[in-house]
RNA sequence: GGGUCAGUAGCUCAGUUGGAUAGAGCAACGCCCUUCUAAGGCGUGGGUCGGGGGUUCGAAUCCCUCCUGGCUCACCA
């Protein structure tokens, strides 16, 4: 495909002596300046000359095809270039006719290893909006890295290990002829932990128990792992059922448990480096030489592990194991210093090409109106629900509009959970979110249901056409108006939006660069009769057609949204 | 208190890494279905870009400072 800023760049290298044009030129605001521009303000300065001289003098000398450039105007120290629309319908025409459903995709990844560890939720209690994000931003950057070459590796590294097994067990040991865990078991043992945490605070020597589990648990106690392992798999029945609803996957459930028998190098390596101390009966890494003055816990006052040992016998394993380019941890920012501190200590662990590898995808906090969400105080909005509800509301909406329709389950299921992922996906990492119901299930505006809704509209196209012509019978010129023009534009964008969003391990710049292809699309859609009269123009159109569709369910894929033939 | 992240329209958010007149959606109001799906399209109103300094040809964007809020600051994860 045609890369029109690369190739105005190097005309724009012919006629001068600058160094990094590329850099220079940008996309400017408003579209009636242009395609590309060139400020010449920071030439100014360099060259001594006026903006407005040095862009007249480059536009004077510049040479470019007419085919390429159709026209470029100098207005107030900018020299704009226009590209010819018909060579940006042509070129995305082109390759999509050659690349199909692959467009976008690369092999800019292949040969490296790509670690994703998301989800991750806790053992023993339940599933709720707090683990959405991870959870779907994870499988989000899982789908992209692998579309642009990576071999990638999700790894759900399960919460099942830790004090908090100390207190399920101790839980367990006081009352466990008061629960039948048989039947809703998620719930109960959240009953349990809620209740064993609030003795806990009460009683210091029921605290005491709690560790003492834990240490023999880790310890290989045959009673004590049991107990986990009931638990464990009690959770995991329903993690995975919402894992299926969602459609997330993973390659590895290997959780902090699994690490118990990988600790020790750990500890000796950092023994052997001279950098574990003592400090207040526990051993310690100090950090304070690169500036973080908390210092990283390797092992507690009583020997047992605590999260970050865990964290970094895991570094060492996918290292040893993935050979990893990249390892991403997407956790809440709450976490910030943790990987932090596990991040410096991991110098000392493995080479530093895995160091560098090392990249906290930190995300912002979901609450409720009403405040922070508790799973001890149980003010949390289960996932199972709100799935419940979405989907309900999807069926209502299809019971209202489309009564006739097949499959209403499958489709009510694809329009509810695509609304809950774009809405997620939506909006940068980094923002906390406040969860409200009427904006997680809204399908109007700027949501998964429009995206649909806009691809079920092409599919209706290309169905009642049946055939989609080839592309080189296409006359380019028939898509000459500027809503046809706009869609070839917002398509062309695609490779570089994916590449974008892998660089800044942001899906929501793919959400939002979705919304505007299905917008284009929309307008396209309103001001053109697609079938018509003229099969000339009829047939370029279906084409262009054929091309939004493409985009939006690969770049919905790409967000582990599903679309649906048909709402 | 230290560290850190954030503050853009009534609400939720973009803003292409310092560029031209700051943009969407929701909510409100008005218009458009004998035409390929109205979960749509078009239009109207709505802004001291938290405040104040500074850097520069040019700042929502960079620096300083203050205000507000989130998170965090050793044996939870």
């Amino acid at each position: 495909m045609l890369d029109f800023k690369n190739i105005i760049a190097d005309e724009v290298k012919k006629v001068t002596n600058i160094e990094n044009i590329y850099d220079y030129i940008e996309v400017p605001a408003n579209k009636e300046m242009g395609d590309f521009s060139l400020p010449c303000f920071k030439l100014a300065k360099e060259m001594k000359k006026a903006p407005q001289m040095i862009a007249t003098e480059i536009n004077d000398k510049l040479n470019i095809s007419k085919e390429i450039v159709s026209e470029t105007k100098v207005i107030n120290g900018y020299l704009n270039f226009y590209v010819n629309p018909m060579a940006i319908v042509k070129t995305v025409l082109d390759e999509i006719d050659v690349k199909k459903e692959e467009y976008g995709s690369s092999n800019i990844g292949k040969g490296k290893n790509i670690v994703v560890e998301y989800s991750s939720p806790n053992i023993a209690k339940p599933f709720h909006i707090g683990h959405l994000r991870t959870t779907l931003i994870g499988n989000s950057l899982y789908r992209i890295y692998k579309f642009l070459g990576y071999n990638t590796i999700g790894i759900n590294h399960l919460g099942d290990y830790g004090t908090q097994f100390g207190k399920m067990i101790e839980a367990y040991n006081m009352w466990k002829d008061e629960y039948d865990l048989s039947t809703d078991p998620i719930n109960k043992m959240m009953d349990m932990y809620v209740r064993i945490n609030d003795l806990c605070k009460k009683d210091d020597a029921i605290l005491e128990k709690c560790r003492e589990n834990f240490r023999l648990l880790e310890a290989g106690d045959k009673y004590c792992t049991d107990i986990w392992n009931k638990f464990k798999e009690l959770s995991m029945v329903e993690f995975n059922r919402i894992y299926d609803i969602l459609d997330v996957k993973f390659d590895s459930y290997n959780g902090e448990a699994f690490y118990a028998n990988k600790m020790n190098e750990v500890v000796e390596k950092l023994e052997s480096k001279g950098v574990l101390k003592e400090s207040e009966g526990a051993r310690i890494v100090d950090l304070s030489d690169v500036g973080i003055e908390t210092p990283c816990i390797i092992q507690k006052t009583n020997g047992s592990s605590i999260y970050a040992t865990r964290d970094l016998a895991a570094i060492m394993y996918r290292a040893k194991t993935y050979d990893f380019d990249k390892c991403l941890y997407v956790v809440a920012y709450e976490q910030n210093l943790h990987f932090k501190q596990i991040f410096a200590v991991a110098k000392y662990l493995v080479d530093e090409k895995y160091v560098n590898g090392l990249k906290h995808v930190s995300y912002g906090m979901v609450s409720l109106p009403s405040g922070k969400m508790s799973t001890r105080l149980g003010n949390v909005v289960k996932i199972e629900e709100l799935l419940n509800e979405t989907i309900e509301k999807a069926k209502e909406i299809i019971e209202e509009k489309n009564p006739e329709l097949e499959d209403k389950e499958d489709v009510a299921k694809k329009v509810g959970i695509g609304a809950i992922i774009f809405n997620t996906l939506s909006t940068s990492n980094i923002k906390d979110q406040i969860f409200d119901w009427n904006i997680a299930l809204n399908f109007n505006g700027e949501t998964g249901p429009y995206l649909q809704y806009m691809y079920v509209r092409t599919n209706s196209v290309l169905e009642k056409v049946g055939k989609i012509p080839n592309a080189s019978e296409i006359d380019i010129n028939a898509l000459n108006d500027d809503a046809s023009i706009n869609l070839a534009k917002e398509l062309y964008k695609f490779n570089s939006i994916v590449k974008q969003s892998a660089d800044k391990n942001e899906p929501y710049i793919i959400s939002k660069y979705l919304i505007d292809v299905a917008k284009a699309f929309s307008i396209f859609y309103n001001e053109n009769k697609i079938i018509c009269e003229d099969k000339k123009l009829q047939n370029a159109r279906v084409y262009l057609t054929y091309c939004a569709n493409i985009i939006l369910k690969t770049g919905a894929s790409l967000l582990g949204i599903q679309m649906p033939n048909k709402m």
